[in-house]
RNA sequence: GGGCCUGUAGCUCAGCCUGGAAAGAGUAUUAGCCUUCUAAGCUAAGGGUCGCAGGUUCAAAUCCUGCCAGGCCCGCCA
């Protein structure tokens, strides 16, 4: 039962369209609808239009309405709601709160794709986090959803570590050691800088020796990648390697389309360029650059047929960027709709930053992703011990946990000011706090069993109908978070959910309960339990059922 | 110089898209609550020129303009 709308139903029959809103403070009422714009139509006094409309206003789902003003404040029925939301969540247990949106649709979903060249650090993993976040909504709301990785394994990192580690053993774990080294390097010998693009346009040539020493480098590193990533529960469906546009000459295919704009021109080094000017792209001079003066291909001409190979599997596609990349994306965007291509949905993230400053894989002044969560399972090993437990696996769900709420609770769009303190904090607005709630909710029921028919009726306590209230609500939130890509919208819902539910169960006993309302306040536990697991699980984030 | 994002309590953030009632959380500080379903919890107190200045509106944290501060980007990196 959706109240808000038969509520403005009603009230359009009286008025015209109206917007109702959430009060702000729940003794308020459950909507309200402030009428100074009705004022306005109906040259009157916004209090007495009020008045006036709760005389008129007649629904079995509304309880009462009281006027405050120019405010007339709707109660819904408080037993509807509360059999309807509890009946309806026992009913669709994992399912309830997918609204089916995606049903027979495919959606691709790009996301991580970082540079095989070190341990992935603290600001990639945002992309990771938010990717596979937005992933899961996706499959959730009935998408078959495909997650790719794009591997970028011909660049100029990877023949830098390819020269810098001739004559090393390599193991993952050193990678970030040599990449650093010889950017350092690079900087006091200039002259290496040709020894790199040399080494490059080797490749392209499809030197076999070559082409097995870069395969050797960015194995180690995907390798070491996906086991960090997937320690955190993150998966992927396919891995594409850049090096495939390059080799079957898709990029020649795409410069030929390309052609037909009469947007290409070679400049005066020889490269191949495409000339933007008049699309309001914010550049000095706006044009994309696709090839070197050597012939050999840029990074933008690969990604520009990488996506046109991602649109012919999915028209619906989704990409994760860093805010470095909005400039960029925009080429691609552009370039792509010159060939009558469309560009994926883009999802922008700024960076987190250091106490000293931005993150930089090349100078090495990183928190390393492995570094960190390592950390986080540590510090809940250590509060599981002092409870008297010390089980491994629950100790990596409450860590990791705690990692990915507090980077998905935030808007990407904000910078992160990383700080280990705050972010292994399992206290107060965390990961940890609503898993807690879960793991009490599961040892509620893991005591008591509920009994034949529930009557949610008699939930009237003031805990408990806010409780009943923020769970009907979930559905919604999901559906918006989705629609949007706001992965933060459904974290602060748990937050407040969690929140809803330990203040019920400090003022209401459940087990000690007389029968009936036993029952009841048994079921709306169990209701909470799959709303923390629903919304938990959206974000990647286990449910332990003991903590 | 140009473009995009951000600026809300000491600190970390929600709310801004879609304007509406006294601006919300967490944390830190202070004071309470474990013989009662897990205290990783709950209750209470103090703490705010919503960056600044204009404008639109009956009404602005929310919309518009300008300015200030931080982040990111602006041709052969990816």
């Amino acid at each position: 039962m959706d109240f808000k709308t038969e509520i403005e139903k009603q009230l359009k029959k009286e008025v015209g369209e109206v917007n109702l809103e959430i009060p702000p403070d729940f003794s308020l009422g459950d909507f309200a609808l402030p009428c100074f714009s009705l004022a306005k139509i109906l040259k009157k006094n916004p209090n007495d239009i009020a008045r006036e409309l709760k005389e008129t206003f007649k629904s079995k789902y509304i309880e009462r309405i009281e006027v405050k003003g120019p405010y007339l404040n709707f109660f819904v029925n408080k037993s509807i709601l509360a059999e309807d939301t509890v009946n309806s969540i026992l009913k669709l247990k994992e399912r309830y709160g997918s609204s089916g949106i995606g049903k027979g649709q495919k959606m691709l979903i790009e996301h991580t794709s970082i540079n095989p060249n070190a341990s992935p650090h603290m600001g990639r993993a945002r992309n990771a986090l938010i990717g596979d976040a937005v992933a899961r909504m996706h499959k959730f709301q009935g998408y078959k959803t495909e997650v790719h990785y794009y591997i970028n394994d011909i660049g100029k990192q990877i023949a830098m570590l390819v020269l810098g580690s001739k004559g090393k053993k390599v193991n993952f774990d050193g990678l970030l050691d040599i990449y650093v080294k010889f950017n350092k390097e690079l900087e006091k010998k200039p002259h290496l800088e040709k020894e790199v693009l040399g080494l490059l346009a080797k490749l392209e040539t499809g030197d076999k020796k070559t082409k097995a020493e870069f395969k050797k480098i960015v194995d180690i590193c995907i390798k070491g990648q996906i086991e960090i990533l997937g320690r955190l529960g993150i998966k992927y469906d396919i891995f594409d390697y850049e090096s495939k546009y390059l080799f079957n000459k898709d990029t020649e295919e795409i410069l030929k389309k390309l052609e037909k704009t009469k947007l290409l021109f070679i400049d005066e080094v020889g490269r191949n360029v495409l000339d933007l000017d008049g699309y309001g792209l914010p550049m000095k001079t706006p044009v994309f650059v696709l090839t070197r003066g050597d012939g050999t291909s840029l990074y933008g001409l690969r990604d520009l047929a990488y996506n046109a190979e991602k649109l012919k599997k999915c028209k619906n596609s989704l990409i994760i960027l860093g805010e470095d990349q909005k400039l960029y994306f925009q080429q691609i965007k552009l370039a792509l709709e010159l060939m009558k291509l469309d560009a994926p949905k883009v999802l922008h993230y700024s960076f987190i930053l250091l106490q000293e400053g931005k993150m930089s894989t090349r100078e090495g002044n990183v928190v390393l992703l492995g570094d960190f969560i390592k950390e986080a399972k540590k510090k809940s090993l250590n509060e599981l011990k002092k409870r008297g437990r010390a089980d491994e696996k629950t100790a990596e769900m409450i860590g990791y946990g705690a990692v990915k709420y507090s980077i998905l609770k935030v808007s990407p769009d904000k910078n992160v000011l990383f700080n280990w303190d705050q972010a292994l904090d399992f206290e107060g607005d965390t990961g940890p706090y609503i898993q807690y709630s879960y793991a009490r909710a599961c040892s509620i029921l893991a005591k008591e069993k509920r009994k034949g028919k529930v009557d949610a009726s008699v939930l009237i306590d003031a805990k408990e109908k806010q409780l009943i209230s923020k769970l009907s609500s979930f559905p919604e939130v999901v559906l918006d978070a989705t629609r949007q890509f706001r992965p933060q919208s459904i974290a602060n819902y748990l937050g407040d959910l969690a929140k809803c539910f330990n203040e019920f169960y400090q003022v209401c006993p459940v087990i000690k309960a007389e029968p009936k309302i036993k029952n009841a306040r048994l079921a709306l536990v169990e209701c909470t339990k799959y709303v923390l697991k629903n919304g938990l699980s959206l974000l990647g984030i286990d449910s332990p059922s003991k903590m």
